[in-house]
DNA sequence: CAAATTTGTTGTACCGCTGAACTTATGCAA
DNA sequence: TTGCATAAGTTCAGCGGTACAACAAATTTG
């Protein structure tokens, strides 16, 4: 809800409070009654039955006949459970990445409703060729929802890029070798994408935003997330919403430098201006080459290296942890967050980088004696991003329920999240 | 105003109307009239005009008499011209730093009321001598805003180091030579800071709200802002808001580490465990050492030497200015702001050190390309921190006006800002 | 001096939340 | 089985707060 700086009319409380009811639904662990939600947020029980009603009504929460077995079966009338709707209204999260694309549609209760994901090679792809199989793919699986009567309530891509989420256009994606690319009119040419035009954003962002979601148990976590696929991207998370800034051009940590003045030589030879980015440290490519791999093979053969105790992969990843733990470091120290998560392929090389990622957390965040800096593996399972991009449309339902309520048109104007 | 989370009642409309309304009649550059507000909120003129009542009643705006000779009269009834009522309410700014000490206040007009700064050296010197001293001065300054009438808002204390805005005590300020004090506690046990218990906050964070604040007719800037004091601070501001993280503790650029793999050795010859840090090329006892001057001597003596053309100054400021670069080039990676404010002594070096900065600014960002970064020079004045600590009281006058509107009590207990 | 125009105020209508009373559904003890 | 205690959910009058329309006030323009 954009409460900031405007006028808050008697409608605006129904606004809000609609959209609190079903935050609190939709952000539950276990199912809540309306008795729960009245004294979480405060509203008198009255107001949240209305409230209640309104989105049952709208097919966004359902009640759950179940008797709720919970082990502690209280005196009193017992409560009903509710929960959100299923299959009633789906956000469809698009990726394109370096070596795979795909589409995932998911419904309020956090279901996979459909999904498609192809493994592929995308370096110096040609944008309109990829992304016509994008489009063909997403239309195949839109097709299918809306014959399941499933509302769509967006759709948002995820791409290893910078992505200028106020004016629109993909702007650069070393990787994918793309730059200045219209993707919203590519896709939207497509007669079936026509109706759904996607948000765009980083990769590393929406990855962030599943994984904030998967981590909700915990209260609203706060932590800066890196998404290690063939480059270094990262998301920062507070209490559990993304900081994108002002484009959506945050947590680009992959070309920080690490050495201002150190020598120009990289490990490929080519100069590089007289600084090394973490990326020459810790992208893949470099810690292929560093331990004498082929960088273009896949990184399980250096994690098979590394169990069985070669000497120069060892020595590359503990060289890129260190790098990686010292960006992070100084990442922290700027914006003061507690937690790391390390997420993509990240994870994969997680126990070799782990000792000195921490080691130099705990030697350069300047805080660490009085709060230390915790590190994790991401807990948001396969294509992340694809998820956070579904998540990130279905927030602009419960963001705005209103909208959803009235007629149940898809309100293509509302705000976009992140 | 936090709704982050909370039920909307019928009251919180009021009070975030009557906030909202303040906010437009204190961030004004020139008087507004009822229309203007209601024209710039969307709420009814009726409805301003009754919570401008209330305001006026409280004491915190008032109706200049003025009949508001701006060039164009226009045709109709004139408009009766609002602004912030003067020395009705203050808020209090203190500040510690290495070498001064101060308490200023200032009232919602942004009028100084009072003000009282000392210079002196305070590296490695004893708090409670220091913070005694400042509460004397602090208890004068509130002695005389009482005997004129005046409300206290509130009193932050502005110190060059690690605070920790949750549970209190300062944690560790190197410049200083202080660590782990209970700030508060020293504080108020002197008789006549009893009754204001000071919030505390880091200096830079505190500089960064006065210049945001100074800068408020250009919208609400996002910018990166550098204090070069002995130490270098940083502290981030958002849309006129400063980012200040969980503890407080954000934008701690000076120990941000620019050679995670340099070699070993310091310009002073310790060791730093291999990595040098922001500090060690651009705080100002590097620039003085590295020019050839006394570390100890004043920093006007290295700016009259690069003036005069020596080329060991200027050597060393492009060198610090390079290093600076690099920090705020990976600063901006990461938290995605257009505009970097240098202030504190950085201001008189400024013009040697700018070259540099934009040089790397524009060499490391990575969407410098699509949005390049500026640099300018603070506007906020002498000791900022002290007028952004008065500003943050004020704020929460204008965050919750209705605590001021009904009996005029000092709610001690308001929400902490920052 | 009247018409046009804009500001600010008054009074009614309406929206949405609250709180108390009431109904419903269960556990527990006699 | 009955009755009581307890908690969930619903109904309805009351009230706070905003919108809208009509009106009064103060000025420029012709």
């Amino acid at each position: 809800m954009r409460t900031a700086g405007r006028a808050a009319r008697q409608e605006s409380l129904r606004e809000h409070n609609l959209s609190l009811t079903l935050q609190k639904v939709v952000d539950a662990i276990r199912p809540v009654s309306r008795a729960d939600i009245s004294a979480a947020t405060g509203l008198a029980r009255a107001t949240v039955s209305g409230l209640v009603d309104q989105l049952i009504d709208a097919s966004l929460v359902i009640e759950l006949a179940a008797p709720v077995t919970r082990e502690a079966r209280r005196v009193g009338r017992p409560a009903v459970p509710l929960a959100p709707a299923r299959g009633t209204v789906a956000g469809v999260g698009m990726e394109v990445n370096v070596d795979y694309l795909g589409v995932r549609a998911v419904d309020l209760a956090g279901r996979v409703l459909t999904e498609v994901a192809e493994i592929d090679n995308f370096r110096n792809s040609r944008p309109e060729v990829v992304l016509d199989r994008l489009a063909r793919i997403a239309g195949r699986v839109l097709a299918n929802l809306s014959a399941d009567g499933v509302r769509v309530a967006g759709t948002a891509l995820a791409l290893p890029g910078l992505v200028d989420r106020v004016t629109g256009p993909l702007r650069y994606a070393p990787n994918l070798g793309w730059r200045d690319v219209d993707v919203v009119r590519l896709l939207t040419t497509h007669p079936v994408l026509g109706g759904f035009p996607p948000s765009l954003a980083n990769e590393a962002n929406l990855a962030a935003l599943a994984e904030a979601v998967a981590r909700r148990d915990g209260g609203r976590a706060s932590f800066v997330y890196v998404s290690g696929e063939v480059g270094i991207g990262g998301a920062i998370v507070l209490d559990g919403e993304i900081f994108a800034g002002r484009h959506g051009w945050s947590g680009e940590i992959g070309h920080t430098v690490v050495d201002a003045f150190a020598a120009t030589e990289t490990d490929d030879g080519a100069a590089r201006a007289g600084r090394r980015t973490l990326e020459d440290y810790a992208g893949q490519d470099a810690l292929m080459r560093r331990a004498g791999l082929d960088p273009t093979a896949p990184l399980g053969d250096l994690v098979r290296a590394a169990e069985a105790g070669d000497a120069a992969a060892l020595k590359s990843l503990r060289r890129g942890g260190t790098a990686l733990g010292v960006v992070l470091a100084n990442v922290v120290n700027v914006v003061d967050v507690g937690m790391i998560v390390l997420g993509g392929r990240l994870s994969e090389i997680y126990p070799f980088v782990r000792e000195a990622v921490e080691e130099q957390l705990e030697r350069c965040v300047i805080f660490a004696p009085w709060s230390p800096v915790e590190v994790q593996v991401a807990r948001a399972g396969e294509y992340p991003a694809m998820t956070g991009g579904a998540i990130a449309e279905l927030r602009t339902v419960v963001a705005d329920p209103v909208a959803w309520v009235a007629g149940g048109a898809r309100p293509h104007g509302a705000d976009r999240l992140l």
